[in-house]
DNA sequence: ACTGTTATTGCAATCGATGTCATAATTTGA
DNA sequence: TCAAATTATGACATCGATTGCAATAACAGT
């Protein structure tokens, strides 16, 4: 059922049924009815790549996400998803994997697309094949991303604040008598980097000795692992922070089973205080990023610059501490 | 950069350009290879809607989630999205919400998108307003619904065997000794309903005496305040079962709190074997409803049915029982 | 050299909308 | 009642591709 279905059936134009379907004036009251009546009886559903086409709007938002294994990008993407449909935009989503080339090959599909803006949501984005992309692909379309940021006059970063943010954890353990803390690190990502730079700004500038960080890949068997591990090699290690709640999770089992107490023997952090902080057992204190408030953030710095605003380039999102039973 | 700058820049027509970026034959080797040339110096990219409009095939997949906070649904799209990635489809995805005249909106858009097919992930999909809605727009559009069913021609279902599931759940605790199970619920879905009516069945055919049904909202709070609801009202309750992971989870620690001993004076058993489960200490015992096996099994008929195939209308999914420390 | 084939290429219609401009219909004013 | 102003409607070009068919070019074969 086309626009010229419709008109025909009407005895009209498809001008004149076009005016109607788009709420415009010219058209006489009575001819509006019937071609309204007719829309309805024959469900007529514009095509919007067709529309599309002439008016130049996609209206279509591409959003990526690098890791679906981490809860908040995907949580992530389905607040922007929800902030954009309501301004009648439509979400394509892709889950690009850690692989540089492939991220490339995603923006191409996004320009393919002709989407009007786009979000990136991960800190592995921030990398010379993602630049390169987008100045190649979406050099005139804005680009949000959460957690992350390129130099590029399009591109809009919503940062968390993850250096400092690490550097008041290894302060609040030295606050409570914690004075040899312990990083887990899984992937490299810049986000990660920053993570465990500032463990080791805060290890440095307090006396800490020596720089512990380990390395495992993001499960529950690596984060438990790893745990006994630190256990075993440096037994006076006495609080453990991990990149990331899940791990800290399973950290904290780690060093139930060793028969260590917690906080008392070791302090756990995790960060992101996401839902695996709150169903741990004991609950996690958790580096709280704020991604939430990120993700809005980037939606909103999106839809500003669709509107032809000026949005921050880069906005810093600060983080805090939420204690809970691991401290 | 369309195809015609192309065309002109290359000195041949539009046609010319066309058949080499579409590899298509009976272009001389010469003139392709200057074609191709000029559409990498440019970063040629085809507009995809206009290719659309034309081919009448928009390469687009509609994915509405019911309910975001439900983790394994969302994990379920990202699952359906890599699958169909891969065959050069875009999917676009909603979260709609439990209400139902939204969900037939969405739909709408679906329609106006011109989706060549669609996948519903969640029970509630599973109700008039969306049959109708799939009747009036997406009437010969293949439609898979993760976890329901509507008899419509065009719509396949892939569905848990949850009653069977939770009234295994019931026998599991049967033979363990425990003679005195309570349900939890949350939302009123179908499949929520389908567990209550298996642990109910079970309950019956076993003889262990009154339903005992307790509702809550799906917050951790919830589930910890409605457990020690359970216990206050019927200390001679000695396992629970809960609709989700996350209720379960924060009924342990409400267990735990009381002084009660998990497995030993009350059994616990979650559903799903999401990563709450694993993440959990003591780790929940779940029914297993396999449901990436679900998402994978949606993903495949839908690319079957877009294939001409003739995929099954109706399969169900066995789930199974995975013990770990509640029971 | 001329005709018959075959390999290249271009023209023009099409997909389903929108929007400009011209024209037809209606209303207003004198 | 007729010109002028206004309102309603339609014809047609356009967006950026694809594709069937016609036209041209290249190349044999005799």
């Amino acid at each position: 059922m086309t626009i010229y279905d419709i008109a025909k059936k009407a005895g009209v134009s498809a001008s004149t049924v076009s005016r109607v379907i788009n709420n415009k004036p010219g058209v006489r009251e009575e001819t509006k009815k019937r071609i309204q009546q007719l829309l309805i009886k024959y469900n007529y559903s514009p095509n919007e790549a067709a529309r599309g086409l002439v008016t130049q709007a996609s209206k279509i938002i591409g959003i990526l996400v690098d890791d679906i294994r981490t809860i908040h990008h995907t949580d992530g993407a389905y607040i922007i998803e929800r902030e954009l449909v309501k301004l009648g935009y439509c979400c394509i989503i892709f889950n690009t994997g850690t692989d540089e080339a492939s991220k490339a090959k995603y923006i191409n599909i996004l320009k393919r697309r002709r989407v009007e803006g786009a979000v990136l949501i991960g800190s592995s984005f921030q990398v010379k094949a993602v630049e390169q992309a987008i100045k190649k692909y979406l050099n005139d379309t804005p680009v949000v991303m959460a957690n992350g940021y390129l130099d590029l006059p399009n591109v809009y970063g919503i940062l968390a604040d993850e250096q400092n943010g690490v550097a008041n954890c290894v302060k609040l353990l030295y606050d409570k008598g914690h004075r040899r803390p312990a990083f887990v690190i899984d992937l490299h990502t810049p986000s990660n980097l920053a993570k465990k730079a500032g463990y080791e700004q805060a290890v440095q500038s307090l006396g800490l000795g020596d720089i512990l960080v380990y390395e495992t890949n993001r499960t529950l068997q690596g984060g438990y692992n790893v745990t006994k591990k630190i256990m075993q090699e440096h037994p006076e290690v006495d609080g453990i922070i991990y990149a990331v709640d899940l791990l800290a999770a399973a950290g904290t089992r780690a060093l139930l089973d060793m028969g260590i107490s917690i906080p008392k023997q070791v302090a756990v952090i995790g960060i992101d205080n996401s839902i695996y902080a709150e169903i741990c057992n004991p609950k996690l204190t958790s580096l709280d990023n704020k991604l939430l408030n990120l993700s809005m953030t980037a939606a909103h710095t999106l839809i500003s610059a669709l509107a032809g605003g000026q949005p921050n380039k880069k906005i810093l999102i600060f983080s805090s501490i939420e204690e809970r039973e691991t401290t």
